[in-house]
DNA sequence: ACATGTCTGGAACAAAGTTCCAGAATGGAT
DNA sequence: ATCCATTCTGGAACTTTGTTCCAGACATGT
């Protein structure tokens, strides 16, 4: 009787034994420590005491590799969410835990939209949808609202990640907005009016604040359009 | 006299000459006929009959090339949009120019999150920001608006980007859309409600449509934060 | 013991970005 | 007209990375 299966993680196998956990968790170690590009099958290989080949055993490629390390961070992220609070706040919620695990691991802002059919795109959908329902948006905007949601969220994990990307290697980013806010200040105020009049508000603007910020304007115009006469 | 600048563009210098304009223009040909994954240095200088160290004289590395190709389209998605419209409308019509631009050329999608600091994304930012004086948005809130419309544009950008590298040439749209509808439908109804409910709405969705949606709703959250008394 | 299937380690390959450099082309100075 | 410095070209070569291949170690059932 043979066991086709690959997947038979058998009982007795030595303790060091590779697997997808392990790969993916030295993985997530080395993308959190040192950024994309620092990883690569053979820095992989080598954190882990083996050869690129057997990794190839238990990962097709480096996507499934990303992707998995991706849902790991994301399913993470979303578990502690009380069901117990009001359907605007679970959209919330739901959008902070994905703001505050990309601010913690940049690169699943990559990845976030490099592959946004992956799983972990499904849940955030999922999450980011469901509380339309009881929030009164009809049935037919539902699709749009929650699109548009998912869209603001991964635009917003994608410039963290190209944030990440530039600076080397964590960085003052105070400094960085200095520097944007110079270029910005330093545009012709006829073409650029409103980049050049931003510039002064740069420095001294939060991140979290300003993406919530933008979740609650959607909020209020997804409350406009359910109930238009309220 | 010593001229030390490099980009002199003489006048007489033979026709077939190379310059970055016409290596820019090479390879968004490529990039529209092929994908991103075709844009190569090699493939780039079989097009132009040279070498690869000939068009390094003339860009520095890939990524100027690729800027420089999405200034281009941007550039030219801007160009025509009236300025005799409604605020409101300014903010639809430069979306849109920015979505069919996305449309025709999806590899702008991938550079516009991945280098949001490009000049490109300033001058998009700056035509969805500037309406919003107009339309009453406190100036307080006129950075956290903009940035909100920003990033729901660069979400949309990158999903669209990713859509384009997974189907290999150009490939029926409705038959992906089939695809993933599927999947959507077989997940499990209790753990993904909304997502299996929206499955059967996916098939006969308008991307624009449902980015147009989107905008909508932000104008409409920006509207009611205008004004909150009206 | 032996055979079979599972898993490992590292060599080897292919593709792509980038650097290097020898030399052609060009325009000004003598 | 000749020479020279500079600009520009073409392609070879280097480096890094993802991926494939394969010889063999390990474990297990007969």
């Amino acid at each position: 009787m043979v066991r086709m299966t690959t997947r038979t993680s058998r009982t007795g196998r030595r303790a060091d034994a590779l697997s997808k956990e392990r790969i993916v968790a030295a993985a997530i170690e080395i993308l959190d420590a040192d950024g994309e590009s620092a990883l690569t099958f053979r820095a992989l290989a080598a954190r882990l005491a083996t050869g690129s080949g057997a990794i190839y055993w238990h990962v097709a490629n480096k996507g499934e590799l990303l992707a998995a390390a991706c849902d790991d961070v994301v399913a993470r992220a979303m578990a502690p969410a009380g069901r117990s609070t009001r359907p605007s706040d679970a959209v919330r919620n739901a959008a902070l835990g994905v703001f505050d695990a990309i601010d913690a691991h940049p690169w699943v802002g990559t990845q976030l939209i490099a592959e946004p059919w992956q799983p972990a795109v499904v849940d955030i959908f999922e999450r980011l949808g469901a509380p339309l329902e009881e929030l009164g948006v009809p049935a037919s905007g539902q699709f749009d609202a929650a699109s548009a949601l998912l869209s603001h969220l991964l635009g917003l994990a994608g410039q963290y990640a190209a944030g990440a990307r530039l600076l080397p290697p964590d960085a003052d980013r105070s400094d960085f907005l200095r520097d944007v806010a110079e270029r910005w200040a330093s545009l012709d105020p006829e073409e650029h009016p409103f980049v050049h009049r931003m510039a002064a508000r740069l420095p001294r603007h939060d991140d979290r604040a300003q993406f919530l910020a933008g979740i609650d304007l959607f909020l209020a115009g997804v409350a406009g359009a359910a109930d238009p006469a309220a």
